[in-house]
DNA sequence: GTTCGTGCAAACGGTTTGCAACAAT
DNA sequence: ATTGTTGCAAACCGTTTGCACGAAC
């Protein structure tokens, strides 16, 4: 619980009890939520907490750091409290988005890329979970 | 010219002056427009199209596999008349997207992922473009 | 008492939809 | 006559913003 406010102190943010709050559900979940997502969620324990609390409260932690926000559905970006690098599945049927260690893939060639300086990349799989 | 009117009815599509005056940009495009994007260059021959008939026309195109739509950056969707495999690269200060050919890089690892059935994927790639 | 955080409602930007006019077959 | 297409405006949805209230230093 005061975990929770040493990580928000340790990234420079300010504890409040939307915060702790919105940092709970968000650091420990393994879905990949939008903002309205964390919302609902967090509203069921915290009824007073509002849209725009939830959407600053989380541009904050990104902007702090704790979240990276990613670019994997149409019509909204989603929160992932993972902030090294890794890779997505997404599942075509569900629309849910798994994690894919770093090291299940190995990447080739993207340093010889020419007229690219590459900072970053990850791998965006697409498919049907199968089995469990 | 009446190249467009062919390759729209190969893909079972309906030729109106609208939507060759929306293939013969998108599909020869090179950048990765939005519907918006379209919107506005079109215009510009054709005046009187309206926003309502390029975002119908877009998702036609899609529905029909002329077109793909892909999910790179946020708050737009971009469309894209590559539609065979290949991987992207945003340029992290314009936001511009480029095309990286498929053999350019190699993935390995996708079909030893236990618990997901990979249909497709592509890499991502995030830095700057030097040179030119 | 000033700074910072919250909540509400309004605004915003991209996209979809309902509908009436209009081709095309 | 029916079917399909267009254009407009309104609706929609995710997100941001302006502002007044309230809490914390």
């Amino acid at each position: 619980m005061s975990d929770i406010i040493q990580v928000l102190r340790r990234h420079g943010i300010q504890a409040t009890p939307q915060r702790i709050a919105v940092a709970e559900y968000v650091l420990a979940v393994r879905t990949h939520p939008s903002a309205d997502e964390v919302w609902e969620q967090v509203r069921r324990r915290c009824p007073t907490l509002s849209r725009a609390t939830v959407y600053n409260t989380l541009n904050l932690f990104v902007d702090k750091g704790l979240l990276k926000t990613q670019v994997l559905k149409e019509g909204t970006v989603v929160f992932d409290p993972r902030v090294d690098a890794h890779h997505h599945f997404i599942d075509v049927d569900t629309g849910k988005i798994y994690d894919v260690p770093w090291q299940a893939l190995k990447v080739s060639g993207a340093k010889a890329l020419r007229g690219f300086d590459v900072r970053e990349y990850q791998v965006i799989l697409r498919g049907r979970r199968v089995g469990k």
